[in-house]
DNA sequence: GATGAATGAGCTTTCATTCAT
DNA sequence: AATGAATGAAAGCTCATTCAT
């Protein structure tokens, strides 16, 4: 109980370090200052600083698929959408409530190490075919116009990141319901004005 | 003359060794072998690793930047469609053809270091600005729908940037015009079918 | 009583644990694993590692000298080639019969520690006098042939300790009666069959 | 050219450092303080401690290989004692003059590394087998009296080990000539004079 | 007396940068 | 201008020892 504590507390310290200083820029001098224990007890709870940022990897990875709920498609296309709506703010909320483990996940793109790597591309490919997955079924279900669902889910995937990194960095700078709003509306209708230009895609662009 | 040739030759070795190694896996010693001079005379072209980092970025700006044409409004909406059009597809294309400087861009997205970052950051920001402004024109000419342009802005940037990533790291996966027309359709329509769902706010979401 | 017997506990287990891992290969952590204690339960019977080990080789020293008889030399020669052959046998069995203990007395030859050297130095050295003077009463009784006994008390030492080395690392090479009495001959007779190459310094060698 | 001569002075920084210190006891820092060069100067040359370590080992051996020359039989008995008298002295010699390497070699017998063991077991190895080989044929030659020959090489090495040891701690105790010599005797003839006991193994031991 | 979490000095190794040639 | 050997600060990690419980 008590060492899980610590552990915990080891964690917190190496979140706000790797969310600052990155994580080739944070030493474990940085981690064990700010936690206010030994260089020893630090290695008593973690492997190596490779661990530690892996163990802030998956306690994120968790946090993100638990605030994901799985999309009923039994009771019509506006539920559907209110479900997705429901999923996009809780990840959104989720994130801006975790903004250092956020800024990390989003910051550390790649090139850390070899399974770190692994671990982020994993992540980002799982949820790349949950939303390509969705996307299929929308296109069938005549929801969601014909477009090819895996470019479609990297754009969406983008938008979410790109608006959620603002949204950390910048957290006063707009309110968390215009970000969740803007990115929902955005996705599902673009940035056209219905009927403003002509839709035909031949014609018009 | 002779010395801006040799400070090319190091410019585009240290290119292909960030893009394979990334920033912080790259040592001198990757580059100046693959240059193929001494470690001295790096020093001779270039102040330091994180110097030609920055002479990267540099160079990548300017190549971005060089695709980007002023939009002329005076002509309609089609035809002001048609020049986004095309400024995408120059930047997209552009983006592909310099896959390693694009690969650089887009994974060492930020904490090398404060100058680093801080170019990185007006980079983008002066992207944000030149589409918001665009947005903003759209708005006000009734081509775009009513929205937020600075939020818009940063899922049009995200977009653009999780698919170039994935059309550099798996080149022959999709192929680049897909990329390009999927992108811009999903910009301009967002997800749903045209008249596929209710479209009022209140009611629909 | 019952701090003795648990003493005597630890104390085993570090026998082990250093004969197969040498003192520097073996950690704390070996040491209590084995003997079931926590590490502050070491530290409260032992003052440190370098303790730990001074201890067994005082233990292992007191087995060894448990074994030497001191020789008569009152009943003819041949009686005190049998007392020679009496004590020789008792250490070498003692030895093979400590196995742990021997190897680690015959590998750690030196270099752990002022105080370890100077008991190692000084173990070997009463040892060397005791064979010295040994020899001198042999040479004096007309039984150990003419010979400078300080180096011939080294030699026999060096075939002890390089049998007995073998002896312990591969306990089945060669059965230990072998090893007894051929260190016996060897050291009485050396290599050279009798009568069969000319004895005088001069002309043989 | 400059290079061999920086890198012969690290190694015998380094030689020295190990005799004095062992190779547990001594740092890079001594090693590099003793040779007046940078730490970093140190890994140009030599991949680890390790690595200067087997260096030295194999220093070693090549020193000791190169004093022994291979005994021809053909030239009778006498001649073939000449020879081994010549391979010790000129071993014996080779080692008091390297002291250091001497101290280094008898000292760390073993423990200190996987691939380190393996090469002073293989050295040791190689070495009992020569002397071995040479029991045989001395046996079969009728020069050595019939006794086993593995034992009989242990003791051959145990001999030269213990003394040369003594010989390298002690420089000036006992002179060479009377070291190399004794062995030698004391190798040929053991301790017995001859004719001083009764020789038969069942009435004399 | 027993525990085991905590400690921190110390280790080997790396690598961006310098400078004598 | 070009070289590459030399540098040394700083990193991650270990482990014998301590001490509050």
């Amino acid at each position: 109980m008590d060492r899980e504590q610590r552990r915990t507390e080891i964690l917190k310290a190496a979140e706000d370090v790797f969310a600052r200083l990155g994580y080739h820029g944070a030493g474990i001098a940085d981690i064990i200052d700010r936690a206010g224990v030994a260089r020893g007890t630090f290695y008593l709870y973690f492997e190596s600083k490779r661990h530690v940022f892996e163990q802030l990897l998956d306690k994120f990875f968790e946090i993100i698929r638990s605030q994901v709920r799985r999309i009923d498609v039994s009771r019509g296309p506006d539920a559907v959408l209110e479900q997705i709506r429901g999923n996009a703010t809780r990840v959104i909320d989720a994130i801006l409530l975790h903004r250092s483990l956020g800024k990390i996940l989003l910051s550390e793109a790649v090139g850390l190490d070899e399974e770190c790597d692994e671990k982020l591309l994993s992540f980002y490919a799982r949820l790349l075919a949950l939303i390509e997955g969705a996307l299929r079924l929308g296109i069938d279900g005549g929801i969601v116009r014909p477009c090819d669902p895996r470019v479609v889910a990297l754009c969406i995937l983008g938008t979410m990141k790109e608006v959620l990194y603002h949204g950390i960095m910048k957290p006063n700078d707009l309110p968390r319901e215009t970000l969740a709003e803007e990115i929902l509306q955005y996705n599902l209708r673009g940035l056209l004005r219905p009927g403003g230009v002509s839709q035909t895609r031949d014609g018009g662009l």
